[in-house]
DNA sequence: TGGCAGATTTTA
DNA sequence: AAAATCTGCCAA
């Protein structure tokens, strides 16, 4: 039952997600992107794993986004079109990825929190200095470094940047959808989708 | 194994 | 000063 590195690429090559996908906003695409393959290109050779954990962050009016208190240099990539690349720095070490999946206007974005590594494997364990495969991309720090996401992606679109995303599921399990974890304000607001008991699922 | 300091950028 | 985090060091 399992898929060779090889299949997973080209399969994802010939079908992924085109940026207007991402025009249905934060909470219905974090719940769609559970289960597709995210794919980075790191010179020609592509990496990467089932995504099994989101965010949604969607908004003016939620106390959990960058965006609640109004648009500044930093958020206002969270106003571009659907598709794009939001890319910052969190308490000065870790890079969190986003995808922006607002319609006009609507600062909204989809924080990816973890995925089941899948293709590429070597070189995401290089990326994260050397780990075991079950922490590679547990947690939204991890997953970017083990894609090598930098802040230069920050405002692209995915496209430009060598982001792909299956159109199809690599993985269905059931889905849990929990409150936000690691925030403080809007915490509890039942915006995280996960694989029910994934073993790359964060704890937090 | 569990708690804590530290990295560093953006914002209030 | 605090935040959408992770790592390494320390103590038992």
């Amino acid at each position: 039952m399992n898929i060779s590195e090889t299949e997973i690429i080209s399969k994802v090559k010939t079908a992924f997600l085109s940026p207007d996908y991402f025009s249905r906003g934060a909470e219905e695409s974090a719940l769609n992107l559970l289960g597709r393959m995210i794919l980075t290109d790191e010179g020609g050779k592509l990496s990467g794993g089932i995504i099994v954990e989101t965010e949604a962050y969607g908004g003016f009016d939620d106390p959990g986004s960058h965006a609640y208190s109004g648009i500044t240099p930093r958020n206002s990539v969270m106003l571009g079109p659907p598709g794009t690349v939001y890319v910052y720095l969190c308490y000065g070490a870790s890079n969190m990825l986003n995808i922006v999946t607002g319609r006009k206007g609507r600062p909204e974005a989809v924080l990816l929190r973890a995925l089941q590594p899948a293709a590429g494997i070597e070189a995401m364990t290089a990326r994260r200095g050397g780990c075991r495969e079950q922490l590679l991309a547990k947690g939204p720090g991890r997953l970017a470094q083990a894609l090598g996401i930098t802040r230069a992606m920050n405002g692209l679109p995915m496209g430009s940047c060598g982001i792909m995303i299956s159109r199809s599921r690599f993985l269905r399990q059931p889905v849990s959808r929990t409150g936000r974890i690691g925030i403080k304000k809007g915490e509890g607001l039942p915006l995280r989708f996960i694989f029910d008991g994934n073993k790359y699922v964060s704890k937090g």
